[in-house]
DNA sequence: ACTCCGATTGTT
DNA sequence: ACAATCGGAGTA
């Protein structure tokens, strides 16, 4: 039987900026809500949200607890586990190119809503530093608040980011 | 209570 | 171009 891991390297991410960012699920007067409440918590936990009434959404929880900061994940180039994660996609490739195609190759859902990141059954580690030239920077994918933000950061020319190089620029 | 809309994706 | 599908925000 072969390894069911899954494994692989952020390319694509977005940041949010909480109360300060009118795109933000916790740009809101009214505080936590149900769905957002993950954000308000400790940082590096899941704050996962359906997308759409449809896909699963992921963001790892960066501020301090009160501050309701986080980063959506938007594109992963895989390492291990094509088989599994195609096998999810229903058979459809890109496998995680997309947030919602990114949560759905890597089987996550709201069950994994809060989910500290430090423990299995879905671990974040750190990876390591690239030249800035090799960083692309652009308006975030279809938000229609704060439209102009340049707060998009993606691994030029990886086939596993969501929207052409080039894309969005500032 | 009711309407409108979105941090998406896949099909027509 | 448009459907799927639902929580949140605004309106009443």
């Amino acid at each position: 039987m072969g390894d069911k891991r899954v494994s692989g390297v952020i390319v694509e991410t977005e940041a949010y900026d909480g109360p300060n960012d009118p795109a933000s699920h916790a740009a809101t007067v009214a505080g936590p809500t149900r769905r957002n409440r993950a954000m308000f918590g400790p940082p590096g936990r899941a704050y996962v949200y359906r997308s759409y009434g449809v896909h699963w959404c992921m963001n790892v929880v960066t501020g301090p607890i009160g501050r309701p900061q986080a980063v959506l994940v938007r594109g992963l180039d895989p390492l291990e586990g094509d088989a599994v994660m195609l096998g999810r996609r229903g058979g459809k490739r890109p496998l995680t190119s997309g947030p919602g195609r990114l949560c759905a190759a890597l089987g996550i859902t709201d069950a994994l809503y809060g989910h500290d990141l430090r423990e299995p059954p879905l671990v974040l580690r750190a990876g390591w530093s690239v030249d800035d030239d090799v960083v692309g920077v652009s308006v975030r994918v279809g938000v229609t608040k704060a439209a102009d933000w340049p707060c998009r950061f993606y691994v030029r020319g990886s086939t596993a980011v969501s929207r052409p190089d080039g894309w969005g620029a500032i």
